[in-house]
DNA sequence: CTTACATATAGACATTCATCTATGTGTTCG
DNA sequence: CGAACACATAGATGAATGTCTATATGTAAG
């Protein structure tokens, strides 16, 4: 499982924050990310650029893959998201496991 | 409130992770802190560095403060954090409020 | 008032990181 | 096979960050 400081390091990000809530509810292929930052963000931002953000997240183990021909999809894995955010208030709450 | 990207750099940091660990179930001075700090970390850590971690966290809402004579006294605001891990779990939740 | 102690601040330095442009890799279609 | 498309990777660059040493600030004690 992903330690609390990667996660939190994945998450420290404005950009990725975006991403990971374009993703949240659904499957999304990267130009359509890449649609959609740019249309809430006023700096435009490019696909080499999301792409990077997206291999951290791969990578965190944040977000899941799937190849349909030519494009690849992302969603969020939320599941893994609660997990981290659970595992960050008993880091810090009274009692610790 | 402090915004989540503010929270998630305020954490994405090994140091700072474990001095609000050490502050999450008392109040400890600074340099009880340094020392805490240096008895678990292979690396020693200044008491400079840590200073500035605590105005770091200080900054971002997410520790108390009171001084007693010379020394100076942290503690880790748990609601702050409840919160924050709250509105994270929110921002990448299937229904957005 | 001066000294000692606890903490904060300033400045320097090395490293990490977010971003870009340019190019490579993999897939589909004619 | 070769062209076109979607995405990933490489390398460069400027900004942000974590850490240190040196010093300033604030408080208590003699």
């Amino acid at each position: 499982m992903i330690d609390s400081v990667t996660f939190a390091k994945a998450i420290a990000d404005d950009t990725r924050q975006k991403i990971m809530h374009s993703l949240c509810c659904e499957w999304m292929c990267v130009s359509d990310v890449v649609d959609r930052l740019n249309k809430q963000m006023a700096d435009g931002i490019t696909q080499p650029t999301v792409s990077h953000h997206l291999s951290i997240l791969r990578d965190a183990g944040l977000v899941d893959t799937r190849r349909e021909g030519k494009q690849i999809f992302y969603t969020l894995n939320q599941e893994v998201v609660a997990l981290c955010c659970g595992q960050i208030m008993q880091l810090f709450a009274p009692e610790k496991v």
